[in-house]
DNA sequence: GATGAATGAGCGTTCATTCAT
DNA sequence: CATGAATGAACGCTCATTCAT
């Protein structure tokens, strides 16, 4: 006959099967963002996620795969909606472009997930299987996303001749850079910036800088 | 009790104590720059600097001291020779900014010394009084410089009025993380970039992005 | 309350609960054969009886216990035909032998049951239980019924006056190195060896060395 | 002031570089003799020597290299020993037989490095790189080493002709095996075997065994 | 000062065993 | 009966730090 402290007992494990992966991603995704890939202690994550050490390695292989998840799970998505969305826009590509870098922003810059490219611009050195699993699963999509509305816009006359691949490059590293600078100095609360500010500047910048000649009333 | 024939005796070839600092210094932050702090290990860092590890620990009390040191070492140099050039410069607002964009990855972007803005970015979440420092006596100054010419092309009519902050950091932003690719997903040879096609369109874009409304012969 | 119709509803597939040990045991034969005691999963034993890892816990007490029940049902069986033959034959005892030590080979060296053996060689220093079960209940057998050839050849002169427990074990040596060979080294590819050259070597051997003095033809 | 307690007191840990790695080996021979290869843990082989877990990394570079080291220190002088005295004995081969399978008991099987043999023989096949190692240095060595002899008796006619590959293994199998039983049933005390009477009784055999046909006096 | 042998806490990973369902 | 999710104690290996020499 159980007593009512027994009945009370939590028991030693609770199973919730489905919720459980969902649980060790968000968990793994606060702490790796938190304290970065080699910091970030699996028993930690697992105990962030209300579980043992073990559980965790019924669901993923080892960190790396556990590292993979998170991005696949959180990064992944949002570009393929970006493609979704460049795919069936028919206005000015100046526009597209502006559209692109605020939902990106929206979507990965303003939230915890900007934390993963920061991460990844400081430790993929020492993890060259994470680095190229990364880069092909988001930084050669998201390069080619923004490569495919600079070639559309000089293909339709709406941007000058340049060279894409390098102005992409060009478009894209600032938005990494405020990504950046979320976690880094700024996150220390040293000299606050104002990221719509800063990438109305940037969009508008490119705006103007990519016109072609003569599209200017004067 | 050394004599001076001693002193003799034992001639360049025996370092000093008073370099002992410094050749730990040059060697942490080699390591520290091609592996991150967390991996950086310090035997590797005595071995590199030719003396024990048990000496490393005569110099800095531990590996964060050392972290320390190595940033409020290295970035504090380089900036005086740019202030010291836009003061004296007087063609074009545009000229100077190719001038100091080239200029600063011609003493710094193409140096270990990215390196370090790459360590920074990378580990300045961990050590909150660095960042501190960092932000104070490089970022700030670094900031301030570019700043500078923003506003004087404003204030000449060369730049369309913009937020000078805002635009500051805009162009800055591009060249740092042409910095910190340097050091990451690039460097797996991954995709390889030329950082002079990037900083020439980068100029090119600023040029025209800022140009005034009337400036543009039609 | 299952009915005689239900019974009959679920039909040959379906596993009786009585077949489960067997099958059990079966799989746990392989596994510890193939790979040792310490390396076999229980979850890969159970996977291979195609139940689950639980269900072996309801039969099995724990692994030690699997262990036992292994080297217990599979050892005893296979002798009982030996005693026969030898009890029968009237020939030359060297001829017996020689039959034996190739049946022997035939019906225990050369199928998975000299896994058995091996096993027991690798594990018995942990499990002194089962290697004192194993010792009474094959190793003594076994050897009881070399030594009854050997006896047999020296009563009759055809052998020489030799220790009859010695000279048993140097020829049971051996057969029992070549079935370890099966699955240690050799196994590994290295260095293939051919069961019968080897084993009609050793008759050869033993024959010429068993032979009494004058026997030999000049 | 130190005081005498003080004086007393076990430093954390003492400095005896040398010593080291004999200690650390003659701890490890002890145990993988003892518990078997996987079965070895490091930090008892570590304590069994008088150090912490970390010291042995600093003399072996992980547990196969420990093993290794093992095999190389204890079982491969001994082979070098036995190629010496085959190489100079100039009497009948027989009696290099005898001398080399006597040398091989004392030298080996009558030690504990009898251990390493049954080691090899129940864990070789989970460990396959040990394996190579094991049979590169110790199992082709010591084949090579019988072999030579068996050629020898058949090229001077001491021994009649026999494949001297097959002959090899059936002269090395029954030591083997003599040496396997010391680490597994006989361990437990079951059925005492004694060496001695064992090697005789081979040695006589594979004496008379190998005699050439002519050669015994009528 | 300088050394480098020694330490020991810590991490990723495995797996026998348990127990709520 | 049967399941399989969950546990937790181990183990191999690393490395910042200490300290006798």
């Amino acid at each position: 006959m159980p007593t009512a402290a027994e009945a009370k007992a939590k028991p030693r494990w609770e199973r919730r099967k489905d919720a459980r992966p969902q649980e060790l991603l968000s968990a793994a995704l606060d702490l790796f963002v938190e304290r970065g890939y080699a910091a970030t202690r699996l028993d930690e994550v697992a105990a962030c996620a209300g579980v043992s050490k073990g559980t965790l390695y019924l669901y993923f292989d080892n960190k790396e795969e556990l590292f993979k998840a998170v991005v696949r799970e959180n990064m992944v998505p949002p570009l393929a909606d970006a493609e979704d969305m460049i795919a069936r826009f028919d206005g000015h590509s100046s526009q597209l472009l502006r559209l692109c870098i605020h939902g990106w922003w929206d979507k990965i810059g303003a939230t915890r997930l900007s934390g993963i490219s920061k991460l990844m611009m400081a430790e993929s050195g020492n993890f060259p299987d994470v680095a190229r699993f990364y880069h092909e699963e988001v930084v050669s999509r998201g390069e080619a996303l923004i490569r495919r509305i600079v070639e559309r816009g000089i293909a339709m006359d709406e941007f000058r001749p340049v060279d894409a691949t390098v102005a992409t490059r060009v478009i894209i590293a600032p938005v990494l850079m405020l990504m950046m600078w979320r976690h880094s100095l700024h996150a220390c609360h040293l000299d606050p910036i104002e990221p719509n500010a800063f990438l109305d500047c940037l969009v508008d910048l490119l705006t103007r800088g990519f016109e072609p000649a003569g599209a200017r009333s004067c």
